[in-house]
DNA sequence: GATGAATGAGCATTCATTCAT
DNA sequence: CATGAATGAATGCTCATTCAT
């Protein structure tokens, strides 16, 4: 005689207790480093349950870059809503990135250094549709915004590296130990850099 | 009856062969995908000579990523050298990482993805020395040629991300196969780029 | 509100439908190399209701076999129902051999290859029963035609292994194509040959 | 300071240990059921050294098949050797598988259920060559001796069955303890009655 | 310095079977 | 009767490393 509420908790949650206990076993041993056997015992499952809800430990990876990669996006997708010039649609996303990265560290870690998971899993199909999202959400603002008539002289994934570039260059360092200056205290130097670059000003 | 000089040559040739062997092993297949095995294969050395020589698998790894890290830095070196003014040394960054970026296309996928193996390995001491020199080398040139008196109101570090991100994160983009604009064209936009960033005019 | 009719068609027509499931599959890959996963998809049926109606795989197995035993023993009845002198007995045995065989391709390799899946089976009670009437239905025709008084020399199934061992042989060949020549050419080429290794003229 | 008899023993004597213990264990339990574990630990060897030698379980089995052929062929051709006369010839092949399987009944349970292994393993090469060695070496020594000018009028292989085909049937019930006449005793009755199937007298 | 057979802990994955609903 | 999530022991195989010669 168990309630509705506990059986739901007990079916999905085997998946989404398999996914979280995944996530801090990669984000903080890394994938290869990172046994089936740890995810089994950080999530409670059997080894069995692992392989009923996926295919194999490359899946799981795969899936828990992905929902990094959406919980980015959202806090990305938030943040540019409220900007209304160019200018604030850049430093939103670098504010996005700043911030996404300081609240969440490990998945940083984790999504900086595995992207590679999403390859060789056969998530192709999620993979092109998720992937590039992130940069197409920004893409679609920043060019519903360009003075009509205007055309890039460069590409725009070019444009974007100058605004995200120096954030995550600094952030892997910073998350590897290496940069003593947190990130966060950079938040508005890497913001006005990024439009200075784009001579936004 | 074999004459020093031959013993010697092989001896070191022995060495040589094993780093350039794994070379092209982990910058194709990354580093833990590499088995000793294939590094042997590939050398043409026997599994107790790679012992031999190494430690271990880690050493090796390290070893080789050391040996990359010289490489780009000689590159750098040189076109720092041919800078004299503040500009002129940002651009020279730039097109030292781009440049040794497109001629070393495997080497620098392998550098930008497998930095723990110093960490990892216990080459602590070899670290310290080698590894920030790339930007010791660099800071220095810069800091020589500041204005007298004048401060900087950022960590070194920051700036550093100001001028490299970008082509970094750009440059793994590309190696990846996610950019169909070569690096190699984006040369002079990150190159002013970086000067804007810098507020150098 | 189902009828009684349906319910009933339902339960033997799953049980039905496993046996069939079973057997595509145990005669193409093996009774190992099958999974109970695969039963499951061929069968349409879900795994608890695999094991409602079976005990387990080693049952599922035995069944099948048993079921193909049966099928094989309907047409050698026929054939010989129609044999009235020793020679046509023996005509009726090899062609009832070919002929199935050359029927029931599948059938006839899973039968050969597969006897252990009786004997591991606890269907002691079935085997006893079953397995043994092909020969024993022979066996009873054979005797009751025999010259009054007349006693074998030797063993019952050493003159068996006289009739059908030269079809099964060039049959387990042949299922495995191992073999150009079709078993159904010699068809009386393996009649007339059993008659003359039995003295029969 | 151990003799170079001793070395010669561990070094060929491992590969050898090996096979002969899986030879042990595949008869008396079959190639699937037999685990890599078993193995090991009935010729001493580690898993290491097993993988050492051979690439796979599979490989094993092949190894130990073509063993066993070997053997028997060479027990084959020593029977072949002496026979003179046609009949002489059948009499020698319906003797050599009689003893065989006799002296080496697991051996011969083995290469009767496992020609499979075979066709899974890539012994491709060792396979065409060495398999068909059997039935080659005997149908070179028949047609040798057939009156010149004569023409069969079936395939080889159908005669073949004919002379092997009722030995082999028996051997298997009887091996899987179906039959309680000996096969040893059954001899003669093979061996004539393989003559008289060929009609050579 | 060189060789390569040997080691064995460790891992991802499979699969028959159970049982709560 | 049906369902399918859960179980977990078992297995084949990998691979860095050692060491006797």
């Amino acid at each position: 005689m168990v309630g509705k509420a506990e059986v739901t908790a007990n079916g999905q949650g085997r998946r989404e207790a398999i996914v979280q206990a995944a996530l801090q076993c990669f984000a903080e041993h890394g994938v290869e480093a990172t046994t089936i056997e740890r995810i089994r015992e950080a999530s409670g499952a059997s080894t069995g349950s692992l392989y009923h809800h996926f295919a194999n430990k490359e899946r799981i990876a795969a899936e828990v870059y992905l929902e990094g990669l959406r919980d980015f996006r959202r806090l990305q997708q938030e943040y540019l809503a409220k900007a209304e010039s160019l200018e604030e649609g850049i430093r939103a996303l670098v504010h996005a990135n700043v911030d996404w990265i300081c609240q969440q560290p490990e998945w940083a870690r984790y999504l900086f250094n595995h992207r590679g998971v999403l390859e060789t899993a056969q998530s192709e199909s999620l993979q092109a549709a998720e992937t590039s999202q992130s940069q197409k959400q920004f893409a679609e603002w920043f060019l519903a915004r360009m003075p009509a008539g205007q055309r890039l002289r460069w590409p725009q994934d070019a444009y974007l590296a100058l605004v995200v570039g120096p954030v995550h260059d600094y952030a892997r360092h910073w998350l590897a130990g290496r940069r003593s200056t947190g990130l966060l205290e950079l938040r508005e130097f890497f913001a006005e850099s990024a439009c200075r670059a784009l001579r936004l000003f």
